[in-house]
RNA sequence: GGAGGGGUGGCCGAGCGGUCAAUGGCAGCUGACUGUAAAUCAGCCGGUUUACACCUACGAAGGUUCGAAUCCUUCCCCCUCCA
C-alpha cells in the first residue's frame, strides 16, 4: 500500500478510495514523473449531482491536488444514448434542450472542488457531444466498430446481467459502452488523457476504452475505479425523505445537507472522514475512537467538512450553527427554512395541518393530518393534539416567528408578512 | 411473421367479476428507547375531506356488466420458443 511512489497513489489507497486500479504499478510510476491527465465522465441525466457523485468529484480533486490535471467530462452526447450499467430498465430518454439545461445546472459544481484555467494542472471541462454528434455512422464502424469484439461485450456485467435476468437491452444501450470508449480515446488526442476514473461499476466501460486506445492509438491507457458505497446498515447512500441527496444548493439546502452528514452511522464515520474529507488520516483516526456520544463531534466535524468543500466554508459555519442553536440550545436559529404566511390569515388563525403542509413539512395535507395524529407535529416545541388547532399570531415569538417541528429533526419557521 | 407468457402503488410482488385504494416484503415517515447513531418494538404510509363521501390509480383506448385490476376487442411495450 504505502510503497506506492506517487502522491495520488498513496493518497487515494490510503483512504479506502480505490477498488480496481489497472497496472498499478506503472500507472505510479509514471504519476510520479510529472503532471499527467485524467476525467471523470458524469452523464446529464438531472439537474444536479448527488451525493453518488461525490467520491468521484474527490477523485478528480485529489488527482489536482497531488500535481496533474483533471478534466471533468460531461456527458452531453452519451446522455443521449443511456449508460445501461447497473440498471435493468432502459433510461428514459431525455431530450437535448434537457440535457442541456442539466450540464448547465451541473457545471456550477465543478468549480467548488477544482480549480479551472489553462495551467498545467488545471482542470479542464470537456462535453463529449462535441464529438459525438458529428459522428458518421458508417467511418465509424469501420475505425472504431472493428476493434470491439460482440463476443466481449456479451460479457459485460452491463450486458450480461440484462441478458441473464431478460431484461430488454436495446441496441442503442447497447452502443453506449462504444461511445464512452471512443471519449476515452478522444481525451487521449486531444489531452494526452492516459487515466480513465469512475464508479465500480464502470470498471467494464473504462477497460474497453483503454483497449480501444491501444488500438487505435497505441496508446498507454488506465482504468481506476472508487467502491461502491452503501451506509453500514446496507443502504443505498445518498436517500433521503426527500429523495437524493443532490449537491446543488437549489435541490437541497446546504442546511439539510448538513443534517445528512450529521446523521451519519457510528459506523461509517471513520470511512466517511477519509473518503469524503481532506483531513489529515491521524485526525481521521482519532475522530473515529471517538466512543459513545463522543462521537457526535466527529459527525459534527464530517458534516462542517463536507458542507464547506461542497458550499464554502462560510455556508458550512452557518448550518453548523444553525444546527447547534436547534438542536443543542433549543433556541430557534435564523436560517431554518423559513414560509410567509400573510399577516390576515394567521391573524385569523391557520389550522395547523395547513400550516405543516405549506411550510414543507409534510407533503400534502393529508400527510400532515398523520403526521399530527401521530403526536410529531409540535408549534414552539409544544405538541399539536389536534389537526385543525388553530395557529395564530398569539404564537409568534419575539422575533415575530412561529417555530414549526415535524418529528425531532425536521424544522421550520413561519413569518407573518 | 407464427405460437405461448407478461405489463399492478417509490421498488419487489400477490390478486384474476363485487367485501380492492388493492395481501405481503423493502424503502420512507412518526412514536418509544437513545447520543440529531444503529438495532429493536409500535403506529402510519394515493389525493381532497371533521366525517359520510368523492376524485385519481392496476400499460393505452374502447366495450360487456347493476358492478372490472380482474371478462371481451383493438393498440403499444417486454419475455420465451419457432421461422
Amino acid at each position: 500500500m504505502s510503497t506506492f511512489k506517487s502522491e495520488f497513489m498513496r493518497t487515494v489507497h490510503a483512504r479506502g478510495m480505490v477498488h480496481q486500479c489497472s497496472d498499478a504499478e506503472r500507472l505510479d510510476e509514471l504519476l510520479a514523473t510529472g503532471p499527467r491527465v485524467a476525467y471523470i465522465g458524469f452523464d446529464c441525466t438531472a439537474d444536479s449531482l448527488h451525493v453518488g457523485h461525490l467520491l468521484q468529484i474527490m477523485l478528480l480533486r485529489w488527482w489536482q491536488k497531488t500535481g496533474h490535471k483533471p478534466i471533468a467530462l460531461m456527458g452531453g452526447g452519451t446522455t443521449k444514448i443511456g449508460d445501461p450499467s447497473g440498471r435493468d430498465e432502459t433510461r428514459q430518454l431525455l431530450t437535448d434542450e434537457q440535457i442541456v439545461a442539466n450540464m448547465a445546472s451541473i457545471k456550477g459544481t465543478f468549480a467548488n472542488y477544482l480549480t479551472f484555467g489553462d495551467g498545467a494542472t488545471d482542470a479542464v471541462m470537456a462535453n463529449n457531444a462535441d464529438w459525438l454528434d458529428t459522428l458518421l455512422y458508417i467511418p465509424l464502424l469501420r475505425d472504431v466498430g472493428r476493434h470491439f469484439s460482440v463476443n466481449r461485450m456479451l460479457t459485460m456485467d452491463s450486458v450480461r446481467l440484462r441478458l441473464e435476468r431478460d431484461q430488454p437491452l436495446t441496441f442503442l444501450e447497447f452502443n453506449y459502452m462504444i461511445l464512452q470508449s471512443y471519449d476515452f480515446v478522444e481525451l487521449w488526442k486531444r489531452h494526452l488523457c492516459m487515466v480513465q476514473m469512475g464508479g465500480s461499476d464502470q470498471w467494464g466501460n473504462i477497460v474497453m476504452g483503454a483497449d480501444l486506445g491501444r488500438r487505435m492509438a497505441g496508446a498507454e491507457l488506465f482504468a481506476l475505479t472508487s467502491p461502491l458505497l452503501a451506509t453500514s446498515s446496507g443502504a443505498k447512500m445518498g436517500k433521503t425523505a426527500a429523495g437524493a441527496v443532490w449537491l446543488n444548493g437549489s435541490r437541497l439546502s446546504t442546511y439539510d445537507f448538513w443534517q445528512y452528514w450529521r446523521n451519519t452511522e457510528d459506523a461509517d464515520v471513520g470511512r466517511f472522514l477519509r473518503l469524503f474529507t481532506e483531513l489529515p488520516l491521524e485526525e481521521v483516526a482519532r475522530l473515529e475512537a471517538l466512543g459513545g456520544a463522543e462521537i457526535n463531534e466527529a459527525k459534527k466535524i464530517l458534516a462542517t467538512e463536507v458542507t464547506g468543500l461542497c458550499h464554502g466554508k462560510v455556508a458550512a459555519a452557518q448550518a453548523a450553527e444553525t444546527a447547534r442553536q436547534t438542536f443543542e440550545q433549543g433556541t430557534l436559529a435564523a436560517d431554518l427554512p423559513t414560509v410567509e404566511i400573510a399577516r390576515a390569515r394567521l391573524q385569523a388563525g391557520v389550522p395547523a395541518f395547513e400550516l405543516f403542509a405549506e411550510a414543507g413539512l409534510a407533503d400534502s395535507k393529508g400527510e400532515a393530518r398523520r403526521l399530527i395524529k401521530g403526536g410529531g407535529a409540535r408549534v414552539n416545541d409544544a405538541a399539536v393534539t389536534s389537526e385543525t388547532q388553530p395557529v395564530s399570531l398569539t404564537d409568534t415569538g419575539a422575533d415575530g416567528r412561529i417555530k414549526l417541528s415535524a418529528g425531532k429533526k425536521r424544522h421550520a419557521l413561519v413569518r407573518a408578512v
